[in-house]
DNA sequence: CTAAATGCAAACGGTTTGCAGGCGA
DNA sequence: TCGCCTGCAAACCGTTTGCATTTAG
């Protein structure tokens, strides 16, 4: 049998209901890694023959993030987006020629930071946003 | 005699025009350190009983960061803020509490890890944007 | 005098909300 | 059946734009 979505699986695990929307949009953050804004699920959705309202794409995408299957990322376009919340933790590359987002880790260094923040300004961290703006290698 | 505001003194050096506006909305950022939006502005600008249209204020601040008096500042609620662009290169720190927003020199570090991404990606960071979101002293 | 700056109203784009009806468990 | 989920329209909020008017130099 077909393995079932992962989030799905999280979601049935914690009683929550499985609609056919909710299925279909946890599926766009199944498939791939780079996040995702609201019209791009309801793009992909499309493509997929879902039929998608934005609306519910939004109170979709806040659900799974208030259920802590998504996380949000946000970059200077101002536009929220959201990746699944089991990747590993990285930061992003984005680039300014092709729009590309990619994911780097540099957990080991911004952990050092923290500490340091914490030592120096007795200021607890408890999350940080970090991305990095520039050309890709298509894009020179 | 009073030292004039080096944003305004700049903007003379570079033949652009002064006008009343743009000269309260430049002494804005000559007084605080902390960055600021439109709306902050506008508010700072009311206090001081100058009159103040939120669409100029919008322009101007555009129009400053075009000139290179003022740089952008990404926080994630999504509202543009400036901040002046002679500041020392630095990171915020924004408490989650009470919203204040302070600043860190992380420089050393972070051109490492720009050199680091540019080794190993190929990708060639223009600009990065690192913000810690925590909880201040006072917050704890 | 002329180009640039200003104010107002209206447009905009992403996001949220109120409400009536639909549907999963 | 019950309460959550959905769609639609309208509200929202920060920001931008068009246009007629004012003003700095």
């Amino acid at each position: 049998m077909i393995r079932e979505d992962p989030i799905v699986a999280a979601l049935r695990a914690r009683k929550c209901r499985i609609t056919p929307a909710r299925r279909a949009i946890a599926g766009c953050f199944a498939a791939r890694c780079k996040p995702l804004s609201a019209q791009d699920v309801c793009a992909a959705l499309k493509r997929g023959r879902v039929r998608a309202n934005l609306t519910t794409v939004y109170r979709e995408l806040q659900f799974l993030a208030a259920q802590g299957m998504l996380k949000a990322v946000f970059l200077q376009d101002g536009v929220q987006r959201y990746e699944r919340a089991s990747l590993p933790h990285h930061h992003h590359l984005v680039c300014l020629g092709c729009g590309t987002i990619a994911g780097v880790d540099m957990e080991g260094d911004l952990s050092r930071l923290e500490r340091a923040i914490a030592r120096a300004r007795a200021f607890l961290v408890e999350r940080h946003s970090l991305e990095f703006y520039g050309r890709c290698r298509d894009c020179r």
